[in-house]
DNA sequence: CTCTGATAACTCGGTTGACGATATATAACG
DNA sequence: CGTTATATATCGTCAACCGAGTTATCAGAG
């Protein structure tokens, strides 16, 4: 799983979102880094559908435009909770290998 | 910077090692999760000698066998360490949005 | 003596997924 | 009336990962 796509789940962890809603709520839990595009998000999003990580939550006609929300299904919170805890691994067994010290018992 | 990227650098954190070795500290690091295919390894290590984050430290021929040893870079080094800094950010934030708490302040 | 498996390097083609650009439409602001 | 913000969607490209295959040496099993 890549970064857009662990921040797109992450987004839709709090609550449901629509598309837009999403850009925006990625761009304030990444302080600011990462700015997705469209073409990164509605590809992601059928891909996220078709895996049934997330689900179409409801539509919405607001003021004469669509808004289509998703949710974190169950299986999409097993997976971004998964996911988070090795990122987590990752970080630490990066950061124990830059201070020079291997961990004991390891070649 | 993705996974196996990622794996190489910290498997290099710690000292040079050849590209088998790699393949061989990039299991053992990831705990048996990560087995690193050839395509992956040689096609990332020509990439990040490009960019200046990994350089060739020397050729050793043992027993007939060529064994080209990598080494970080200072840049490299700086680049894993930011990244590592980045994923931990990134398992934060989920978990804390998997809580159900959205941080105070975020619409 | 041959075959398998580990070590060690490298190539090639396919697929996935992110990305930039672009398109469309409405409402608000100046 | 043009720009900005909201909101969705498509298209073509490109980077990167991945599996499979190639070549070669050496050790150990059969």
């Amino acid at each position: 799983m890549q970064e857009p796509t662990f921040l797109i789940l992450t987004a839709l962890a709090a609550r449901p979102l629509h598309g837009y809603g999403i850009i925006q709520a990625v761009q304030t839990l990444s302080t600011g880094e990462v700015k997705m595009r469209p073409g990164t998000l509605y590809g992601a999003l059928d891909r996220l559908t078709d895996q049934d990580l997330i689900a179409v939550e409801r539509e919405e006609a607001v003021e004469g435009r669509l808004r289509r929300y998703y949710r974190l299904t169950d299986h999409g919170a097993a997976a971004l909770s998964t996911e988070a805890a090795r990122l987590r691994r990752r970080a630490e067994t990066a950061e124990t290998q830059l201070r020079g010290r291997a961990i004991p018992g390891l070649a």
